[in-house]
DNA sequence: ACATTTTGTGTATAAATTACTATAATAACC
DNA sequence: GGTTATTATAGTAATTTATACACAAAATGT
């Protein structure tokens, strides 16, 4: 290795939740130039003794506080001037929580954070916005692994909620009967009915145990 | 950047070619300690002024002399032991090429070479195997995305060959008529046929242009 | 009690996938 | 030249999957 050749890298994680019917992400407020007071994904150059994956968990454990966090390899950013100052090559990772797990864990870490809807989000850092929006395309095909899915919906929830998280990262309307007999697929119904809220009370599914990965 | 954090970042190549009816990956015998003797995949640490791709590239220019090669971006590999001399974080590629475009473009580089059926994979070095493994694995998606899947079949192929291709890919026998049923979409016929071979004569067929992307 | 909101349900049709077998064209062999 | 071996071509029925579509039930707010 030339020491002309350090190239920095580091790893970038996409952390979704779903909440209030909106697919939310997870971004920092810099708070040092450049980019003083811009939103930016949790980012972190990796060191000798981390996986990528270790790599992200470190960085999210200073962030929210926890990370026991299932991840996903995304992609590779490795354009030449993504960073203008110093060559920096980025992994992209998907991490996915749900609202009951952030509420019940996170603690406060100093940094100003923000859960912003896929459809409001700022202008970020760099090219933070690709990255994100690379990453949204890539949970499309998540949606029907079960396995790693499920870590974005509350442990129970009702049918109409999995279909908006659908209809969000598809970015299409889906026909609710339709949905309705694939999802049950891979559903049980837990008994408990959601009440408070307008209309018809829904019925909570919960993912069947052993989706044999 | 701490000094004691300097990871190496290389690049590894899974270039692929279909000839005699097998599915063969390109593997370059290491004339250098440590596993000297073994074989391995294309690989090159990436330098300040490459992106992954063009690492790949300059590393497939110097083993087999051309590298006017279309790559797909696979799976990164960051163990910390997988290299036990140096922390290397690997980001493996894809590439495919005819057996046509290879006779025609390859040039002696004074690397010995070999094309192994997937079948027959030498023991290779560090976590080589494992990296050729789910490249040949990671194949499977591309193999209806015509696009990509066309630079590994001659212009003009059996339907059979394409058969066959998918057949070692997906590690499974399929049935020919449906198989050719489901093909035909992507390809039009050449009104040439292969004769010289033991057998009827098959019709050979090409990509048609434009599978919109 | 009435309007509003949201959930739950079934059926008919189209499209895609799978299973399955006889015949035609050529090369190799005698 | 005739037989045999090998490979290519073609169609239909059954199954599975995907799509389109309308109304009744349970709650809330007024």
């Amino acid at each position: 290795m030339n020491s002309e050749d350090i190239i920095g890298f580091e790893v970038i994680t996409n952390l979704f939740t779903f909440h209030k019917n909106k697919l939310r992400v997870l971004l920092i407020k810099r708070d040092y130039e450049p980019f003083k007071g811009y939103w930016m994904l949790p980012t972190k150059l990796i060191s000798a003794n981390e996986t990528i994956f270790d790599c992200a968990l470190n960085r999210l454990e200073k962030v929210i506080g926890f990370n026991d966090i299932n991840l996903k390899q995304c992609n590779i950013f490795s354009d030449i001037d993504r960073n203008p100052n110093n060559r920096v090559i980025a992994v992209s990772l998907i991490g996915l929580v749900d609202i009951e797990t952030l509420f019940n864990k996170r603690k406060y870490t100093g940094y100003e954070l923000g859960w912003f809807p896929i459809g409001e989000l700022p202008k970020m850092v760099y090219d933070h916005n690709l990255i994100v929006n690379d990453a949204i395309d890539n949970l499309k095909k998540y949606l029907d692994d079960a396995n790693f899915i499920k870590n974005i919906l509350p442990f129970e929830f009702a049918i109409s909620e999995y279909q908006k998280l659908n209809e969000e990262v598809l970015k299409i309307k889906l026909d609710r009967r339709n949905f309705r007999k694939k999802a049950i697929n891979l559903l049980e119904n837990s008994g408990i009915k959601n009440s408070g809220k307008n209309g018809r009370p829904a019925e909570l599914y919960r993912f069947k145990e052993n989706n044999y990965e």
